[in-house]
DNA sequence: AGTACAAAAAATGAATGCAAAATAGCCCCC
DNA sequence: GGGGGCTATTTTGCATTCATTTTTTGTACT
């Protein structure tokens, strides 16, 4: 027996039918946007194959709409696509995990440049109330809501750069980097914390002085410290992670 | 009459059915490259519907891998998906354009970033050598040859931060780009170009010192210049292009 | 003549069908 | 007991088909 949809005609919805309110008119756009979040979230381990077959029974949709769905994502850089053989969930390398924290750091760097040139003092005081709030979690040692904030701080000044391409490329490429679970504890070194927050600071600083190039640079160094974290984390995860199945 | 295929069962290979050596096992992956490349060429006017029906009948293929084809160009931005009413080619607004161009410019102003830590002595002859070349047909006004070195000499920068990541990105978004045929006379004004080629000397010299940072502001600001010569272009066309038709 | 409506034609979006390739079983042999 | 080759099943890639929606064409009416 075939597992099929059962003929109730209602399509199961596994992983939330709709996160959220957005809507895509398009079954294709819908299916592309919960897919990605599938992927994103981790659902699929690194380098496994995505099971065609039952993530249209999972969505309830024929093949067509899903693998237009995978071109996409194969894309995006998410996914590989194999010839004759499917689909597989993209394995990064630390090779590139570092070219991912790069791009990120440059984007980001962009954007600190580009916000000195349109960011409002609201919008400079509504980061910094974030900031203190970060500052709170710090001192609690409460990495998960600082890293909460964290990213939020983060966002804003996205934000505050006032260009939606430049918004959707960093969207993109955190989320290849998101799949990589690293948050959790890359900054465990009680040291690269305090650093972290002193380029906060410094960051703060140069924002409310409009300093471009300044805040360029230091929102660059400040990636490029998250990286070498980062990186030496997963080379050295003995510390703290149980060893690899 | 309308031009289809004749019925000898080989598909016509309108443009160019290998743009090179470049192979595709899959079709999906061989129409995408040459339909992005139909598309970036400007073949088919800005805003204009994409001909679902035509493109397969020109491509030989059937409608299901053109069409996989087609969203992931929307994904990349060259085109937009308009529900139960097809693709059409993206048109760029002035702010999307300004938009893009800030984009390159933090990526190119990333790669010289990174490059300063990894270029050798014989890519930085390499692209002095370029500049010389670049120099000398400055002096002779050939702008099609300046241009020419000009986009190689930013390609050799980018590939010096060597960083797939950031090449695949830098690639994208000057294909973009590339549909709006700025380069033609964006710099028309004399006094661009020369300040132009004055940066390029300030690129250089950055490059030799390893500068980094210096490099990054240089080729952001570079590339800041050269936005606003191309908005500028864009809004006084009457100079020297004819009227709109 | 110009406009409103209706039917036909064409297109889009998604499901299904089919041939080729890959994977998994299976048996035989060593 | 383990490996090699064969077949059967599944999976993949693309073509085709089908139901809707949109667009066009034709016609009548003001």
């Amino acid at each position: 027996m075939k597992s099929t949809i059962p003929d109730t005609g209602v399509p199961i919805a596994l992983p939330a039918a709709n996160g959220g309110d957005r809507q895509e008119a398009s079954l294709h756009g819908e299916i592309l946007l919960r897919l990605r979040d599938y992927v994103v979230e981790g659902n699929i381990p690194d380098g496994a194959r995505v099971p065609e077959r039952q993530l249209c029974e999972m969505f309830g949709i024929s093949r067509t709409p899903l693998r237009e769905a995978l071109k996409v994502l194969a894309a995006e850089g998410l996914i590989e696509l194999l010839p004759n053989r499917g689909a597989r969930v993209r394995q990064l390398s630390q090779r590139d995990l570092e070219e991912l924290f790069d791009v990120m750091a440059g984007l980001e760097s962009l954007a600190g440049r580009l916000a000195c040139e349109a960011i409002t003092d609201a919008e400079i005081t509504a980061i910094e109330q974030l900031h203190y709030e970060m500052y709170g979690h710090y001192l609690h040692r409460d990495m998960h809501g600082y890293f909460q904030i964290n990213q939020r701080i983060h966002e804003s000044i996205v934000a505050a750069a006032r260009n939606e391409t430049l918004k959707a490329a960093y969207a993109n490429f955190a989320g290849r980097i998101r799949r990589v679970r690293y948050s959790a504890n890359f900054a465990r070194k009680r040291q690269r914390w305090a650093e972290a927050m002193r380029e906060h600071e410094a960051i703060l600083d140069a924002l409310r002085r409009r300093a471009a190039s300044e805040l360029s640079d230091i929102l660059f160094q400040h990636l490029r410290n998250k990286r070498t974290a980062a990186i030496e984390h997963l080379t050295e995860p003995q510390a703290d992670a149980p060893a690899s199945p």
